[in-house]
DNA sequence: CCTGAGACATTTGTATACAATAATGTCCTA
DNA sequence: TAGGACATTATTGTATACAAATGTCTCAGG
């Protein structure tokens, strides 16, 4: 994506994820192109993409708003994700290489050091989490799987939400990781979807139960 | 959508699907344009819309070209509609009302209907099928998922393939949906999403039968 | 004959002006 | 005072010009 498009997108996905842009708020085009210092083009297109990760909503007549999410919507997005992540590890278990198989590994050791760190490190547990779960995806080998799911996993990670994840739910993490890793390494699709499935959801029940009345934005990503 | 990106939106997609783009053509804004008779703007967010629906892909250096779906693809977007259709019939039945039941059997019979003519009435039967399909997703009542199936389930139906349809397979689909209302009717979702999920692979396998080793655009659009 | 540098053509990105549409406020009437 | 037509304002849609980036072709040098 090129400069001031890249930029709009990211500026305005970062004001409404840190809160700086009240959910329900409204979105006019020129105010956010004076805050992005781009024209109203890049930022229209910006809102369209914001459009489709659903973090902005448009009413029938063409004005945008912060998309609020409630918790059911919170609960929603998980439950499609446990379902689709976990047909994403099924499909990587039937195609898995050795090649693939080694680097889920590494990215799954990279986050065993990043944990057993005196002060656990939580940014490098995030960086190997989203390469595992990236190489998984890779394996699936499906276009679709990956289109749908971009859309229901926010790339860029919270920190506030990670840094407040305890040494235990990260060792926890990490050891379903390890049960996926063994469910890839016999090849068997129905036990990787399984695990997936359950990692994902008790992801968000780890969310949800931290997050109770709270804010609802940064949701979709948790330990996973 | 307002008037001219609508118009590209719609111009471009049934070029698309008609065929009259070649599958792996260039999409450049400027011809498509003048073809659209809008200026490149308009042209602009329509190429952004069909891209996210895979119609079209992009470089990675920003130049847009027809996908050209393999049967992998084709076979790729079924797999996860069935899963997706299937979780929206299941939440269908655990939230229906009488309301959304009436409408529902209304979709059926009008389809029944429109089957039942001396000469099959297609154009009749897809409509029906199509409201049919829509209120159970409504029913479903879940935003995400209505989302990811819109990317999924190809809207301007490809008449020319439509036709082409036997009585017997348009019976077929009829009888499935009863099956369906009768889940609905006993709330059973399990029951529901089995036999939702079956119906939409049973329309990709007609079509694959049908389309073995043809031009495999219009795809996602069966007898379902 | 191959290769790569550079000029040229094509295509996409961005800014801006203006048109069209929706929202808002005001005033009049009942 | 409530409601509704109209004017006003705010916001989005579209076209266009130009900038930046990419692709292509030619031709010199090896």
């Amino acid at each position: 994506m090129s400069r001031a498009s890249h930029r709009a997108y990211e500026t305005i996905r970062s004001m409404i994820l840190s809160g700086e842009l009240p959910a329900g708020g409204q979105l006019a085009e020129e105010a956010l192109a004076e805050r992005c210092g781009v024209s109203r083009t890049p930022v229209r297109d910006a809102l369209r993409r914001l459009e489709s990760d659903l973090l902005v909503t448009r009413t029938d007549t063409q004005r945008s708003f912060v998309a609020d999410w409630s918790l059911d919507d919170v609960a929603d997005a998980f439950e499609l994700r446990a379902i689709l992540e976990g047909r994403a590890a099924r499909r990587a278990a039937e195609r898995m290489t050795e090649a693939a198989f080694e680097r889920i590994r590494a990215a799954n050791l990279r986050i065993s050091e990043a944990i057993h760190q005196p002060e656990p490190d939580v940014s490098g547990f995030l960086d190997g989490n989203r390469d595992f779960h990236s190489e998984i995806l890779e394996t699936a080998g499906s276009r679709r799987l990956s289109a749908l799911l971009s859309t229901l996993i926010e790339q860029p990670v919270v920190w506030r939400t990670a840094h407040h994840y305890s040494r235990d739910a990260l060792l926890r993490s990490h050891s379903e990781h390890e049960e996926l890793i063994a469910a890839f390494a016999r090849r068997d699709g129905a036990w990787a979807e399984a695990i997936m499935a359950g990692h994902i959801l008790r992801a968000y029940h780890a969310y949800s139960d931290a997050h109770r009345g709270l804010a609802q934005l940064d949701s979709s990503r948790g330990v996973n």
